[in-house]
RNA sequence: GCGCCCGUAGCUCAAUGGCAGAGCAGGGGACUCUUAAUCCCAAGGUUGGAGGUUCAAGUCCUCCCGGGCGUACCA
């Protein structure tokens, strides 16, 4: 983009930036609009706090300096009352003939909602009881040039506010809000496992071979190299090697890709935890898992009771614990086992509008029926244990059942939140599972998973019995915010270029 | 991908197929405790883009661009 014709454009079109562009110029010949520093200041919030209990219509001789964003401007002759923002917090400023002198007072005048301010002058609380800094001096730290949106109606464009999150953030106070409670989630995760000895890790995200998941990954390419590199569709792969190298309690909290279809409740860029703990089993991990989504809902909302979307939402463990066969043969009236045969599934399947495809076994299409026919009941938080083996190419083997495997989803508010699992050590069983997913993808899953020589290789030298989990953090972000769509807690989501 | 809906001034929104409007912001003026300040005056538009139908299109039709929601794939 060129700037000069971007300016130019803008002036054309729009007046209101012209006449800031002119009073920028105007400015310039008598000092810079785009200051260096101004410090020391006050936070207008400590300012809110000092002075809570300063009556209405009260002086101090307190004398401060604030800097911030100028939000409001009300102008009356000969004073003018200014709203004064920083980090989202307000106060309100008194300029006037009488503390700054005509000459000053004149360009004060010049100043426009927008324009970065920092002031110094003295505390008081005016008469309708408004905590007030009775302005003795000032300067413009950086003139803004746009328009901001309409005080009172803001910003409601969906599209500009992804688009101009910069803006967004500025007049909408709940997109602030959430982002604030996303930090403190993210940081009471991370306080839960450090508080238990886990180490936080990073691994690639550009990797050779995606893997750990079952997901279409994002491609890209390294010309030094001359090689193809994909983006992490998960970290699963690499923390399992640090496992097998011995440290025996990980953590990674960072972003993965998966290049599928834009929704409410998918970006192509996400945030997962995922953590690997040698010596314990996925009973282990759904025990730990309750204690610390309870710590986490506690910490960050104070109550463990949440509303979501109109409904009251507990989350207060233990949680509803269910087998997937149960649960689809609850939602079916029918008896699900792997004794049924093939076509009777498949059969029963096409009675819920699951058309199953060739390639299909039955440990997909009872997984299927679940996802149709009980995964939208599920709204309280509730375990579902044990997933077919098929559609788990990375869990171990069920002790009790081999068509199973060690495997549970958390299930919330409709939507996957975690998947955990007793994770494969076997490294002669994890090779014929990665055979098997090379042979969907053969038959052309674009989704199926690539064989991994070297995490074979790392099975190899040998794992220790493990439990791993990955919890989807955008999504308890949005449960913890209310927010329908996953873009509310994602602060810059893709969208296609203007 | 597919289906439905939306796109009008800087912002928020109006306008039976019949002269494109209002509030706020911005400009000029009055005003020294206001806070959605108030009052007076003036200005602001290629109705997302390109075609078409019509005496006449913001409005109807086709295509394109962007967005939202649903659906499919998935966390």
């Amino acid at each position: 983009m060129e700037p000069t014709d971007e300016t130019c454009r803008q002036e054309e079109l729009a007046e209101v930036m012209r006449r800031r562009l002119e009073k920028l110029e105007q400015l310039r010949r008598s000092e810079e609009p785009f200051k260096f520093r101004f410090s020391p200041r006050d936070p207008i919030n400590s300012l809110q706090e000092k002075y809570a209990e300063l009556p209405a219509g009260e002086e101090t001789e307190d004398v401060t300096r604030v800097a911030g964003r100028i939000m409001g401007l009300r102008r009356h002759g000969k004073a003018t009352f200014c709203d004064l923002v920083d980090f989202g917090d307000k106060i309100q400023l008194l300029a006037s003939v009488d503390g700054l002198g005509e000459e000053r007072y004149q360009s004060f005048g010049m100043l426009d909602v927008g324009d970065w301010l920092g002031v110094e002058g003295t505390i008081f609380r005016s008469k309708r009881g408004e905590l007030t800094v009775r302005i003795s001096s000032y300067e413009l730290l950086s003139k803004s040039l746009r328009p901001l949106p309409e005080k009172w109606h803001g910003l409601r464009d969906v599209e500009t506010r992804y688009r101009q999150r910069y803006v967004d953030l500025l007049v909408n106070p709940e997109v602030r809000d959430a982002l604030i409670t996303r930090t403190r989630t993210i940081k009471a995760l991370r306080r839960f496992l450090d508080e238990r000895g886990f180490i936080e890790v990073e691994t690639p995200m550009l990797q050779p071979i995606p893997g750990g998941a079952t997901a279409r990954p994002f491609v890209t390419y390294h010309n030094a190299l001359d090689m193809q590199l994909y983006l992490r569709v998960a970290p699963e792969l690499y923390l399992k090697r640090l496992i097998v190298g011995g440290l025996e309690k990980v953590y990674e909290i960072n972003r993965s890709f998966r290049n599928e279809g834009i929704s409410i409740k998918h970006n192509p860029e996400f945030t997962m935890l995922e953590f690997y703990w040698a010596f314990v089993d996925y009973m282990d991990l759904a025990g730990f898992l309750e204690e610390m989504l309870a710590t986490v809902v506690r910490e960050v909302n104070g109550a463990m009771r949440l509303e979501y979307q109109g409904r009251p939402l507990e989350m207060s463990p233990p949680w509803r614990r269910v087998t997937m066969l149960d649960a689809v043969a609850a939602a079916t009236g029918q008896e699900i086992s792997f004794e049924r045969s093939l076509d009777d599934l498949r059969e029963l399947a096409r009675g819920y509008e699951v058309p199953s495809e060739a390639a299909w076994g039955k440990g997909k299409i009872i997984t299927e029926l679940f996802e149709k026919t009980v995964e939208p009941t599920l709204f309280e938080p509730t375990l579902v244990m044990d997933y077919p083996k098929e559609v788990s190419p990375l869990a171990r083997i069920h002790r009790s059942n081999p068509e199973l495997t060690e495997r549970f989803e958390l299930i919330v508010a409709n939507r996957e939140l975690a998947n955990a699992f007793s994770e494969l050590i076997d490294p002669i069983d994890q090779r014929e599972r990665f055979n098997k997913q090379a042979e969907l993808r053969r038959q052309g899953d674009e989704e199926a998973q690539f064989v991994d020589r070297d995490f074979l290789r790392a099975l190899e030298i040998g794992m220790p019995p493990t439990g791993g989990l990955g919890l989807g953090v955008d999504r308890l972000v949005m449960l913890l915010t209310d927010a329908p769509s996953i873009r509310d807690v994602i602060l810059f989501p893709h969208l296609r270029p203007e």
